[in-house]
DNA sequence: CCCATTTGGTTAACACGTTAACCAAATGAA
DNA sequence: TTCATTTGGTTAACGTGTTAACCAAATGGG
């Protein structure tokens, strides 16, 4: 069934049923637009996306790329990026949109497949700064960061100083004054800038971080494992440890109580992100929240703000950070 | 850049570049098929796959449906669909399709957004037997429907009832005899299929269950901290529970605790999933563990089976699930 | 009554690939 | 040499909506 079957049922031409379908009613008289309503829902008639989007030009999809962060369990290895996904996918729809995920390959296959497809705005989810600075040379459509650390781009991001500096000031008034962090080491972006607040926040109360207590992580739970033996034996003892994720904190308190030492009795771990997760574990696990639907509405926003205005944004929101406090701290 | 622009810049027809394009090369001599391919790739050419898409009559896209259980946290709400969605996504994109997601509002607008678009298949997860039953009769793309029970469609579950019985059947063999079971209350589909294999496994043993120990909750956090709490003061004293869900038995973990009971020294819990989070609990939790990429998998292989060959498929494919034993379960 | 405007349409070009039908030149077989 | 086939293309219709340009009839103002 197509427009053209409509219009011939009806009577009118083309113009006529396709002026009725996009509401420009002011030039059809209000008995053929009755008419031809009736003939659409009796045959049930949807206009194809597919020819709309071709010569419109725009085709109502907002390609969202995930990073694959693990081989073996492609994006739910992190629950952060489900919760994301989940609220863009409500924003986009709320905005009749589609949502059409990848999960990254190379930089240009992403693109190779978004642009084929006409793709009206890109959101990518933790790029890298390099893949951040190719993508805002090649493509022109409006495109939205979260958590990418670059130049001239619309990014959504948190305040990850804050954060890692929040997270010290805690443990510090909990009378901790040996804490470790773990982490992935880098030397910029999220994880560079967290620990930058978090060593701020030490030498505020005259103390120096000990890069010995710099507990090199990934953000998986296998890994926080790994790391939390090793905190556990420790030479440079520590009271305290801050973790890169809430899955890194759940795996450094696996490692630790198969170290055999409690928590929060003799180590507290504090986490990041505040997945709904951290209420599962025992101890529930007190962490620095990031509101992240917020973040997602916010980048929603900025999208739409950018295809409707068809204008480029060049912004950095900062969501602001709290702790959560929950039970996986002592107070010394 | 269009198909008409590189075959100007070629002087050729855009027939032959179509055909240098879509590898129909024993049409062309192969110095044009070289000079074209030069152009495409200095320009950086792509078809658009929506002036594809509407003469070809396929999109290459997969639609998948995922449920919004809950107003608030859309489809991360369960993990378990998120980790499907991201085997999907992947066996997907390894086909050379792309993947659009919608979380279902009405019946109706899932069709008429996915029908818009050409989609060349469906799949919906954890869809009740009457959305399924409507969906059969009108839509007549390839479906593939995860964990649904109803007639003529292909559906790709799990051995519920075994699941059922094999968590009865473990705790028995531990020696628990008095065992709640959690979950929602249904009279068909997949609860109350494993709600049979658990009642088929006491009676074996010559044990009937007694109905006040069905404590009724949703598969959510939240209540299953309320379950655990009722679950505490049953009357009717309880040494085990099965519960329908993860994520509900993390929360009945928490309710017991709240209400001074330790898991497992005074009560012992089985959960069914089997999710990452399973390992982040403490203690860990056993659980009835179902084997998420194998279905996504088989979900894909039914999905592109019914798409290449052009013909329905009718099938339920079962598979297997098994008890994971963490440390949840005390042995009596 | 006459010209201007409004009402309610129609026509046809267009967006961008795909593919069936067609064709000329070259090659080959008899 | 002549007819048949292969090689390497071209042409044009097609799929499905959208929209600018156009037009006839009706209405209105002076």
């Amino acid at each position: 069934m197509t427009l053209k079957d409509i219009a011939k049922e009806a009577g009118v031409s083309t113009a006529t049923v396709s002026n009725v379908i996009n509401g420009n009613h002011h030039k059809v008289s209000k008995e053929t637009i009755d008419k031809i309503q009736k003939i659409i829902s009796e045959n049930d008639y949807t206009p194809s996306a597919t020819a709309r989007s071709l010569i419109k030009k725009e085709s109502k999809i907002i390609g969202v790329v995930v990073p694959n962060l693990s081989e073996h369990d492609p994006f739910s290895s992190s629950p952060y990026n489900t919760q994301i996904l989940s609220w863009l996918e409500n924003y986009i729809r709320n905005q009749g949109y589609y949502m059409m995920i990848r999960t990254v390959g190379r930089c240009q296959d992403i693109l190779q497949a978004f642009l084929t497809w006409n793709i009206d705005g890109l959101i990518l989810l933790g790029a890298f700064k390099e893949e951040a600075e190719e993508i805002r040379e090649r493509v022109k459509i409006p495109t939205v960061y979260l958590d990418t650390y670059a130049e001239g781009i619309a990014n959504v991001g948190i305040d990850d100083y804050m954060g890692g500096y929040l997270a010290a000031k805690y443990l510090l008034n909990k009378g901790h004054r040996d804490i470790a962090f773990a982490g992935p080491v880098t030397t910029e972006g999220v994880i560079a800038t967290r620990f930058k607040g978090f060593c701020d926040a030490l030498n505020e109360k005259g103390l120096e971080f000990n890069n010995n207590r710099y507990v090199e992580a990934m953000t998986f739970f296998e890994d926080g494992v790994k790391a939390g033996k090793k905190l556990a034996f420790l030479k440079d003892k520590c009271t305290a440890c801050v973790c890169m994720s809430d899955i890194l904190a759940f795996g450094i308190m696996e490692g630790l109580r198969l170290s055999g030492l409690r928590v929060p009795e003799d180590i507290s771990v504090v986490g990041f992100d505040n997945l709904p997760e951290c209420k599962y574990s025992n101890p529930q696990l007190t962490t620095v929240s990031q509101n992240i639907k917020k973040k997602a509405c916010l980048a929603g926003d900025l999208l739409f703000e950018m295809i409707n205005s068809k204008k480029p944004v060049i912004c950095n929101h900062q969501v602001t950070v709290e702790i959560e406090e929950r039970f996986s701290v002592k107070q010394l």
